[in-house]
DNA sequence: GAATTAAATCGACAATTATCTAATTATTTA
DNA sequence: TAAATAATTAGATAATTGTCGATTTAATTC
């Protein structure tokens, strides 16, 4: 199931004489010329609309003669029901979006060209962002006096103290006798 | 459920941009400023997407601080696609739909001022409306002469031959020892 | 209290498309 | 074979709407 066939699916059905089309199809086949009448529109119009259903193989066309006899494809419609109620289908539409592009405009906005933090965020959604990215300077097994943890620090801010504080309240960075280290990926303290 | 809900629904799908606001939202909330980051279109634009998507109870809000954390409403949609499902949603798009607009264009078109035909159809499908038509001069429980039988046609064609047969032929005279008579309605004579 | 920020609203523009008329194709009737 | 009919296709127009920039509102930070 391609991301783009379901666009063109909801577009087929996101008309209101399309539904109409639909809906008395439901029901029994029907000519070009007969929903044109019924539907108070030209015949081109439904050509036109049944050949988008057409498209997402929502109807079909039987040819008797001259005639088109169309009928809704009921199985396509249920299909595309059940799809909707997957759990996976959703979730995939948004497969190919660049999820980390937030992450990366926070950033930037916050740095200068040299790296360094222009200011430390107010808002704790982005501090977060920000916290996350210092963090990578650290290496897990290392025990870090303080004096070093703020060497690192102050390549990015000078107040490092705020900085040192977060990381730890944030639960990325432990604590104990005046010594830091990395808090292991998936657990944390309490 | 209204057909036009029904309509507003599938609107609220038909874009591109909105289809994949609802596949980031069926992973985790987002705001406004996120989505416009990660979709790359203005604040505004997802405003305006999220409006249309709040309008049809697809997403909802909650507000923190000036944040706005917008979620999909996944039960919303599976019972969307619940009602799709059901057998009686489809015909009652159609309901308001005036059905026998096509058989009295057919009359129309094949009939005089004076309500004679002008010619008899050639096309099957049509014949047989113009014959249910002429078939309600004929009450039921009476055994009509064939004499009589054309007279009463004669009201609409001349070729009163040609449309006798057509009537026993289609099932709605049935004839016995030059008599005829209306063929009770749901019976068949095989 | 002033400045900042997220979100919503408004007005304008561009792109899409539903609908029509006219022309074309394919099939049937006379 | 010629005339008629159902359907499709092509071209044109009008309406809808996705997107943007600018403004406004509401909440937070300094």
């Amino acid at each position: 199931m391609n991301s783009s066939e379901l666009l063109e699916f909801f577009k087929a059905l996101a008309d209101a004489s399309r539904l109409k089309i639909i809906g008395l199809l439901a029901q029994e086949t029907f000519t070009v010329e007969q929903l044109a009448t019924v539907l108070k529109l030209r015949p081109s119009t439904i050509s036109h609309h049944l050949s988008r259903l057409a498209k997402v193989g929502l109807v079909s066309a039987r040819a008797e003669g001259y005639y088109n006899h169309y009928r809704l494809e009921t199985a396509v419609l249920e299909k595309m029901a059940h799809r909707l109620l997957s759990q996976k289908t959703l979730p995939a539409i948004a497969a190919d979006v660049d999820l980390g592009a937030y992450d990366r405009k926070v950033l930037a906005d916050f740095s200068t060209l040299g790296g360094r933090l222009k200011t430390i965020p107010a808002r704790r959604k982005k501090l977060m962002i920000i916290l996350r990215h210092i963090i990578k300077d650290f290496k897990p097994g290392i025990r870090y006096p303080e004096a070093q943890v703020n060497q690192i620090l102050a390549a990015y801010h000078e107040d490092t103290a705020t900085l040192r504080r977060e990381l730890v309240g944030f639960g990325l960075l432990q604590r104990e006798r005046g010594e830091y280290w990395l808090v292991e990926e998936g657990r944390s303290t309490g």
